[in-house]
DNA sequence: CCCGGATGGCAAC
DNA sequence: TTGCCCTCCGGGC
């Protein structure tokens, strides 16, 4: 369910919650009791996500050893650098349905910058209002992954993956993730752990690997080798939002169309991650996008969820650029909606 | 109280 | 293209 905003959002909150801290790990659901026993008891070092994939970094801790080097500080490249074998990396991805929650004592609570979590991919519970913090509650279903620090706990459930990487995978993940709308530019604190200095180039880059193609740029927007993060609420809206018809192929989209489509998507994903749902129909003064005379000019927290959106979920409702009726159609195995009045 | 859909992605036909 | 994964929740009975 979750797009890339609110991964970013997850790998913030685990970061914030849990950075520093020794923690134990365990699969009270047992399916990934292998992989909790090669985590647990070891350092979290920080989370990340590269569109939609989450990474959370450990380090082995147990260093009686004279002390081996500490991470480069200055090493932007991501602690996956390491080759001592003592890094170890979970990739999680929430696929449709799985989710994190959240609970602990204030001081956990507190560390958290993401404010209120949000009911998609995040929940947070265990804030017992007068009463003290406890410890984590009994897992109460499927609990895959599961948390622990001595201030609070995260319980992980139904991840389409969640498995301990190798450098080498590592290295493969980033290799073959387009580029992200939310690791681009200088989020001005705003990004999370390992995120690189992006490339100023990211629209280029992602220009190029939209026009070389064939395809329908609505099923190019959700290869996340093309763009990573996008999902298929962004991909509709972005697409109303620039007056493109989603079956037209991304060999035919213009340089400046896929420059002003990856900026859109920065502006749009941004207030994702700062609001933790996803508004669309909101004013950027700094881009004209096609539809800019009929977004609203006030902060997107302050837009209900009913006026959050252009086209996504609204067939057969009238489009509000020309009145056409909203379109919708399977592309890809997933619901599309645009409109064909307009979107050219 | 059951059914089915959901902001994904993958392997197998 | 289809099925599957495997979870939550809302809508329709």
């Amino acid at each position: 369910m979750p797009e890339g905003h609110s991964i970013h959002r997850l790998a913030r909150q685990l970061t914030d919650v849990f950075a520093g801290q020794r923690v134990r790990v365990s699969s009270p659901q047992g399916r990934f009791a292998a992989g909790a026993a090669l985590l647990d008891g070891h350092v979290l070092t920080g989370a990340e996500a590269i569109g939609k994939q989450l990474l959370i970094h450990f380090k082995n801790h147990d260093g009686e050893g004279p002390g081996r080097g500490e991470y480069g500080d200055g090493d932007r490249q991501g602690p996956d650098g390491d080759e001592n074998g003592e890094h170890r990396v979970l990739r999680i991805h929430l696929g449709l349905y799985g989710a994190f929650s959240f609970g602990g004592d204030a001081s956990f609570r507190g560390a958290s910058s993401i404010g209120a979590p949000r009911r998609i991919g995040e929940t947070e519970s265990g804030a017992q209002p007068g009463g003290e913090y406890l410890g984590p509650p009994a897992p109460v279903g499927a609990v895959r992954v599961r948390l622990v620090s001595e201030h609070g706990w995260a319980d992980l459930r139904g991840p389409s993956a969640c498995e301990v990487l190798t450098s080498d995978d590592v290295r493969a993940l980033r290799a073959a993730a387009g580029p992200d709308p939310l690791r681009s530019g200088a989020p001005a604190a705003a990004d999370d752990a390992g995120g690189a200095p992006a490339a100023a180039d990211d629209a280029g880059e992602f220009s190029g690997r939209l026009r070389r193609r064939h395809v329908a740029c609505g099923q190019l927007l959700m290869d996340q080798g093309v763009i990573a993060g996008i999902g298929n609420v962004y991909r509709a809206e972005l697409l109303f939002r620039a007056g493109i018809d989603p079956y037209r192929p991304g060999k035919r989209v213009t340089e400046q169309e896929a420059v002003d489509l990856w900026a859109d998507a920065v502006f749009l994903m941004r207030d994702g991650v700062r609001l933790g749902r996803i508004v669309t129909t909101q004013r950027d003064p700094a881009h004209a996008v096609a539809v800019q005379d009929l977004t609203l000019d006030v902060d997107a927290a302050d837009i209900p969820e009913e006026h959050g959106r252009f086209v996504y979920k609204r067939t057969g409702q009238p489009c509000p650029r020309c009145g056409t009726p909203v379109a919708s159609a399977v592309m890809a195995g997933r619901n599309l909606y645009w409109c064909p009045g307009c979107q050219h």
